[in-house]
RNA sequence: CUGCCCGUAGCUCAACUGGAUAGAGCACCAGCCUUCUAAGCUGGGGGUUACAGGUUCGAUUCCUGUCGGGCAGGCCA
């Protein structure tokens, strides 16, 4: 399988005989564009332009010289020279009919590619210490993270999924103090309720089930409380589990899943991070002053050196973060994509210097990172900052239940990740085109809808003739189908599943300009089977896009 | 003060990584259901791509500066 646009590969090589003939020495990158503008053809080249320097000639001049050497195509219905020297092509209708057989016949496989074959990837997302619900932003991170495994793996990259998290820190004290305070009968706002305390609901449910010795079971462990309100040690991991379990059910509900939950402790307990600090002394890269050992983090373009350990001999967080990537690189992961808030740019250079003072042979790019920027939630016209589960912020949990997974899922997934998004309740909730998750999910029930009606088996249409798929409609429809395959590779390398849903949402508009103009179901066999062809393979580009942003295709609306 | 990211229609965003006349949706205006789902479609007005330079055949895209917004910067997680 390939992830390039399948007419542009036919052309190149067209074009590419051509131009080994006008210009054997002189190397040209062949690139192939789609036109904006319609008149300009389907495919258009400008190597004519970028051969006219070195070779010092007129570029329309050496245009037409590409066009006498051009081998004759099936394909091509004309080919002309405009402008500065493009070369035009405008393909034959018979050029986009063979697409729809490939469509069909690769099926779930179409968009998928084998460029990734036996590469290994770790991608690290979500990420939350367990200290309370996932809120709105851990939710753009899960959207994000999922769409981004769910790409590479059809790219053939062989995909792990890590969550990453501590559950021994300071936080954690607060943590277990918060939910001892509760279990005691303190309350926020009592003159007794600690100072550093999480003050959300869910505390008070901690406190209780910890009082009544419940078992708690999250994906990652397991503990039962001993209800002792002055056993801290039990009190901390109870809270820890039970969060963890909490967490478990928002990933569920948003349909999110990991391999694997790391625990920054556990980089202690194998003693990565006394082997880090070593090799790091080791290196010469290291110096003590005021009392701390410093790492010169500034030797590989960060903008100041930084404290690995402080003067009271613990570590700061950065030890253990690059122990972690060293760890991530050992595991045999050639590529790490992190995906984090923009809030915490500030540690990728941190990360990537150590990672190089450390002279473990690890690429200077590695890890990859995504940062997204904060979401905002509105509501009613107004912007919605507490949830009474959480306290201060919107859960994801909130946010799936007062709209769908789907709805969340397609909309924190169809910006940029950074640029700031506005999440709007009501809007997910329409029941009409202002929505987008609604718009493609539509054109697909329509699909369904009309093989429903015309009853048939799928299979008879196999062998159909396209010929009768000349409207423009038809051809702009078989077009969008063709630049799926290069849309999902790009989305990929770019880590930006927004292309995928932009895509989704102009195919859909296509189909839907189609549906509107042309009826299926028409007394003509030939017609009717080449239409229901056309439509049998939109249907699997909407449901295979969608799948990969993890929203599904309902066959009935 | 310093670093990173972002400035595109009234609003939310695209633009195939340097291509030709910068495109969609919303909002506004005017139309289309006895026919496969109107949760849809068709048409219309809307732009000095923040600003000023530079690089070249060609710039929303690359470089420099200015302005505006976001985030970060401490022996902090």
């Amino acid at each position: 399988m390939s992830n390039t646009h399948p007419l542009k590969e036919q052309l190149a090589l067209l074009i590419g005989t051509a131009l080994d003939i006008v210009s054997p020495d002189a190397p040209v990158s062949l690139e192939i564009e789609r036109p904006k503008n319609p008149a300009h053809g389907d495919f258009s080249s400008n190597a004519a332009m970028q051969l006219a320097r070195p070779l010092k000639k007129n570029p329309r001049e050496l245009a037409q010289r590409i066009l006498t050497e051009l081998p004759a195509s099936p394909l091509i219905a004309k080919a002309d020279i405009a402008g500065a020297g493009f070369i035009n092509f405008h393909l034959t209708p018979a050029a986009w009919h063979g697409l729809v057989p490939q469509i069909r016949t690769a099926g779930a496989q179409f968009g998928r590619a084998d460029a990734g074959r036996g590469h290994k990837m770790l991608v690290e997302f979500v990420s939350a210490n367990p200290t309370g619900p996932l809120h709105v932003g851990h939710g753009r991170q899960a959207a994000l993270g999922d769409a981004i495994c769910n790409l590479y793996a059809a790219q053939g990259w062989e995909v792990f999924r890590e969550f990453y998290y501590n559950d021994a820190g300071v936080q954690i004290a607060t943590l277990a103090a918060s939910v001892q305070a509760r279990a005691k009968g303190v309350k926020p706002g009592d003159a007794d309720w600690p100072d550093a305390a999480y003050n959300g609901d869910y505390i008070a449910d901690i406190a209780a089930d910890f009082l009544a010795r419940q078992s708690v079971k999250s994906d990652d462990r397991e503990f039962t409380a001993s209800g002792d309100v002055d056993d801290i040690d039990s009190i901390r991991q109870f809270a820890v589990a039970y969060l963890r379990h909490e967490q478990d059910l928002d990933l569920k509900a948003f349909a999110v899943r990991f391999d694997h939950y790391y625990l920054e402790s556990s980089l202690y307990t194998s003693g990565r991070v006394e082997a880090t600090l070593q090799k790091l002394v080791n290196a010469g890269k290291t110096y003590q002053q005021d009392g701390a050992l410093w790492l010169r983090t500034t030797d590989y373009g960060d903008d100041k050196d930084r404290v690995m350990k402080k003067s009271d001999g613990t570590y700061t967080y950065f030890v253990p973060d690059v122990a972690y990537h060293i760890a991530k690189w050992e595991r045999g992961y050639e590529r790490a994509i992190n995906i984090q808030g923009t809030d915490h740019h500030g540690t990728i250079a941190r990360v990537r210097a150590g990672l190089q003072a450390a002279g473990a042979g690890i690429p200077e790019g590695y890890p990859d990172y995504l940062l997204h920027t904060m979401v905002r939630v509105m509501r009613g016209g107004e912007e919605v900052k507490i949830s009474k589960r959480a306290g201060s912020y919107v859960t994801l949990r909130d946010l799936i239940e007062w709209t769908s997974k789907d709805a969340v899922r397609f909309f924190l997934l169809s910006r940029k990740a950074d640029t700031e998004y506005i999440f709007d309740v009501d809007l997910a909730l329409a029941k009409n085109n202002d929505n987008p998750v609604y718009y493609v999910q539509y054109a697909h029930a329509r699909i369904c809808r009309v093989f429903e009606e015309w009853g048939g088996m799928t299979d008879t249409l196999d062998d159909a003739d396209l010929a009768p798929l000349t409207a423009p409609h038809e051809l702009a429809l078989m077009q969008r189908l063709a630049e799926y395959p290069e849309t999902v590779a790009g989305a990929a390398r770019d880590l930006a599943p927004h292309l995928l849903v932009h895509y989704l949402q102009v195919l859909a508009g296509d189909f839907h300009a189609w549906y509107n103009a042309e009826k299926f179901l028409v007394e003509d066999v030939a017609t009717r089977h080449a239409r229901l062809a056309l439509a049998d393979a939109t249907r699997i580009a909407i449901v295979n896009g969608l799948a990969l942003l993890g929203v599904s295709a309902p066959e009935k609306m």
